[in-house]
RNA sequence: GCGCCUGUAGCUCAGUUGGAUAGAGCAACGGACUUCUAAUCCGUAGGUCCAAGGGUCGAAUCCUUGCAGGCGCGCCA
């Protein structure tokens, strides 16, 4: 939390618990203290409505208490110009204007490190996503799940948590056999053997591609041989290599996992009977019908769901179960999964999982990420994976850059189906937010570059002792001080939500800020206080805006 | 039929533990470049927060019902 933040909070605590003492209820730490920046300056820099929000417990008037909690606050070493009660019983704190250098001096002493916090106190956090089933290249909907769950992953490791991000790769199943057969026919029909296609297989180009591929390794070597012989290579081939072509397109996407789990691995390990058994011996499993059924319904879930098929495999859910189990293994205390929005109906039923394993609802924390709609210039772009006609994330990625559809993709409530409109996404314009953002930053490092033509040197080595911040008067400048502190405050939303759209509306609002004061005001004058002052301000805004873009995984440019 | 999500300005969307007069971008209209980058700024206009009830000092936010859209409902993955 920025310091000038907490240190009203603290106050207001202090003067809280004396009143809450004087009525022998509800323990101080219970109590959440709410400081809101108002919308209006006429409600103060910072505004609490604890006065209302104690209402209840007190049985006493808003105003009566709000009188009281004045009454007891401590005035803080003059950190107030007036603190004062408005409307139904607000309380509104004027901040002594030299009180918002403390942020600035916060920022400039060690930038890299300004919003990073210990929220997580070194806990292990896994989240895993995209997972896409490698049978075929990434779409765009993988690209928003991947940049979610990076910047998710980003944002707790900058709130102090240990992060691993990990792949899990679906290579197990009858969609595995289903890509072989695939390949197993395209090259065929390579060789020129007239073969019926059937139509729920994978018919993208890609598949082309890959038996072309085949056939120049191996030539006609497999074509008498029948296809249960063969199957198990061509899935291994073709699997291989859209897994290779998966890791390269999120590598250009600026995507990097530490760890990439294999579905089958966990069958050779014999995770899944293990895991079962594990269940049964809890008196979580039952037979009926010749299949094993986990009791999912006794943790909330609509129905009981089948773990072992009557002809003896086990399902995808068995298999899940065994992985989440081996992430709790390996010493996670929360798991993340970002699932794409189409498997909410799945949702239920993993949690059930997770506490049959022991563990509570609430160390899976599942995001679903709603999803895209493509457009080119309004139209929608039709899409169809079994036809195989789709727009690859990486020709998102070559068309818009990286920047703008990691940007785009960030900047809406993962919940919420996104339009993705391509003509708009490749606009070098103010349609598109993303160069809203980054020309700040390309402003600011342009300020430094003439401010080193002109000889002006900013020595940031001590900081502290710099004397000129109280030239910084103007509102717009105390706005930007002000928008700078609360940052934290977004990353600790963020990490507290797992959501990471505030990061890109905090952004704007702190640029727009600062495009609106640059039109107005000179950065460097004849002044030198005055522009050493402010060009403190510009190091503390571009370091902030660079920080932040880094968490979102977008460039800052340093010219446009 | 059941479940989950969504419904806020012409369009795309924020509004996260219920707070003061509901915001932003785009689109529309009118202005600002001999200055540190005009990919910018300033101004104007734009609203039955899907609807109806409920509860609260106070609701876009919580509860109930309805309507509309998306997605999901397999011993597939």
């Amino acid at each position: 939390m920025t310091p000038l933040r907490s240190r009203i909070i603290g106050l207001l605590h202090d003067a809280i618990k004396v009143l809450l003492y004087g009525h022998g209820q509800l323990p101080t730490n219970e109590l959440s203290i709410e400081l809101d920046i108002p919308k209006v300056p006429e409600h103060g820099d910072y505004a609490t409505n604890i006065a209302l929000s104690l209402t209840r417990h007190l049985k006493r008037k808003p105003l009566e208490i709000a009188r009281e909690i004045l009454k007891n606050l401590k005035d803080g070493n003059g950190l107030f110009q007036k603190v004062e009660i408005a409307g139904p019983g607000f309380i509104n704190f004027f901040v002594n204007p030299h009180a918002w250098h403390a942020t600035l001096v916060e920022i400039l002493r060690d930038p890299g490190a300004y919003g990073r916090q210990d929220i997580g106190r070194g806990r292990k956090v896994q989240v895993e996503f995209v997972s896409a089933n490698p049978t075929g290249p990434l779409h765009i909907g993988h690209g928003r799940g991947a940049a979610t769950g990076d910047v998710i992953a980003n944002i707790l490791q900058a709130c102090g948590f240990d992060v691993q991000r990990e792949y899990y790769i679906n290579d197990a199943g009858n969609q595995m056999d289903t890509l072989g057969r695939s390949l197993y026919y395209r090259y065929l029909q390579i060789l020129g053997q007239p073969v019926e296609f059937p139509d729920n297989h994978y018919q993208g180009q890609y598949m082309l591609d890959l038996a072309r591929d085949l056939h120049k390794e191996v030539g006609s070597r497999y074509q008498d041989i029948s296809l249960d012989e063969v199957l198990d290579l061509f899935t291994r081939f073709a699997g291989d290599r859209i897994l290779a072509e998966i890791r390269e397109d999120l590598h250009a996407f600026g995507v990097h996992f530490d760890a990439w789990f294999s579905e089958r691995s966990l069958h050779e390990q014999n995770a899944i009977a293990r895991t079962i058994e594990e269940l049964k011996a809890a008196g979580h499993v039952y037979e009926h019908d010749g299949a094993t059924w986990f009791r999912s319904t006794a943790f909330g879930d609509e129905k009981d769901r089948v773990v072992i098929r009557a002809n003896g495999m086990s399902t995808y859910f068995a298999a899940d179960l065994a992985y989440h189990r081996n992430k709790f293994e390996r010493g996670f205390h929360t798991l993340v999964d970002i699932w794409g929005a189409d498997h909410h109906g799945y949702v239920e039923r993993m949690l059930a999982g997770v506490q049959a394993l022991g563990r509570e609802r609430s160390d899976l924390r599942i995001i679903l990420v709603q999803l895209v709609n493509l457009l080119r210039g309004g139209v929608p772009v039709a899409m169809s994976t079994r036809a195989g006609e789709f727009v690859t994330l990486k020709e998102v990625v070559d068309e818009v850059g990286r920047d703008a559809a990691r940007f785009l993709f960030l900047t809406r409530r993962s919940d919420s189906p996104l339009d993705f409109d391509l003509e708009v996404a490749k606009m070098q314009s103010n349609d598109n937010p993303v160069y809203y953002v980054q020309y700040a930053h390309a402003r600011l490092c342009s300020i430094f570059e003439v401010a080193r033509e002109r000889g002006i040197h900013l020595d940031l080595s001590s900081v502290e002792s710099l004397t000129s911040l109280h030239r910084l008067t103007l509102p717009r400048e105390v706005d930007l001080m002000k928008m700078l502190g609360e940052y934290p405050d977004v990353l600790a939303n963020c990490s507290r939500s797992l959501e990471a759209h505030f990061i890109p509306y905090y952004l704007h609002e702190l640029v727009s800020l600062f495009h609106s004061y640059y039109n107005q005001n000179r950065v460097l004058g004849d002044d030198p206080e005055l522009t050493e002052a402010r060009l403190c301000l510009a190091a503390a805004i571009r370091e902030v805006i660079k920080n932040a873009l880094e968490l979102l995984g977008v460039t800052a440019p340093e010219r446009m």
